[in-house]
DNA sequence: CCGATATTGTTTGTATACATATTATATTGG
DNA sequence: CCAATATAATATGTATACAAACAATATCGG
């Protein structure tokens, strides 16, 4: 016989409130995109146009929601999808001029966003959570 | 100019792969219910049968959201539903017998997921974290 | 070279998650 | 008391998230 289950003490209930937090953060001060969008955009800035199961595998999605994340960015233009000519089971995605142009339009409230999110914690404290968080990785 | 955007120190995008670790575990030791699923049940628990939306407020889900979690639990016998004799608004929802099994069976599997969760972490980082993860809700 | 195996992308089905609109019922202020 | 307002539940639409099955194409071992 352990301890009592309380709800409001386990890991995955906390870290769903503290998302359901961040999400709401982010779509306030960036509405036009998601977060998991806004990772996409910015995994392609930094890595330049990839297949998109790696692109996926870049941003810890699978190859199901991966596709549904990289069709509705190229809906909206922000980015855009070519046959790969030298394997024809791939599928490259590269950022458009529209989707680098909103990158760097929203990337500094980004930043806010996740400083806003931390906002609670002293400076120290952000950079303990952040060093104990990437360690459940 | 502020600092360079790098995905992989985001907040939200650390947030996201911890919970996808999370809830691997947790489907992997609870294939039954999802982690949403026995924190309804969990919470039916402490605080006996109550209204549909209060309960979603006291899990963190909205109405919509609550509903589709309470209707797939009913739809295998966890909980079950009844109006509200003194609201006619109101559903209140309740534990089965079997729901109630199926917590006390699987309680101690949730509280070793936890643990696994945090398993990286040292006894006092664990406490830390959970400390500054809950300064953030 | 070729057959077994692996990889890429797609599709389908289920489960959160939330915004918004709607209906039914309560509550409340004048 | 009753009209304005608030609340409960439902329904719809969009967006992750992942399992499983599938077709097309690559790769690799013998």
């Amino acid at each position: 016989m352990s301890g009592k289950y309380v709800l409001d003490e386990q890991i995955g209930f906390v870290l769903r409130r503290v998302t359901q937090r961040h999400l709401a953060l982010f779509s306030d001060a960036i509405p036009e995109v998601t977060t998991v969008q806004f990772a996409v955009l910015a995994r392609l800035v930094e890595t330049g146009p990839q297949s998109q199961n790696l692109l996926g595998r870049g941003v810890a999605m699978d190859a199901a929601t991966v596709k549904g994340v990289v069709d509705r960015l190229a809906r909206q233009g922000l980015v855009e999808t070519h046959p790969d000519p030298g394997d024809k089971r791939r599928l490259t995605v590269g950022l458009t001029q529209a989707g680098l142009a909103l990158f760097e339009a929203k990337v500094e409230q980004a930043l806010a966003v996740s400083h806003r999110t931390l906002d609670p914690l002293k400076p120290a404290e952000r950079a303990q959570l952040m060093a104990l968080l990437s360690k459940l990785t």
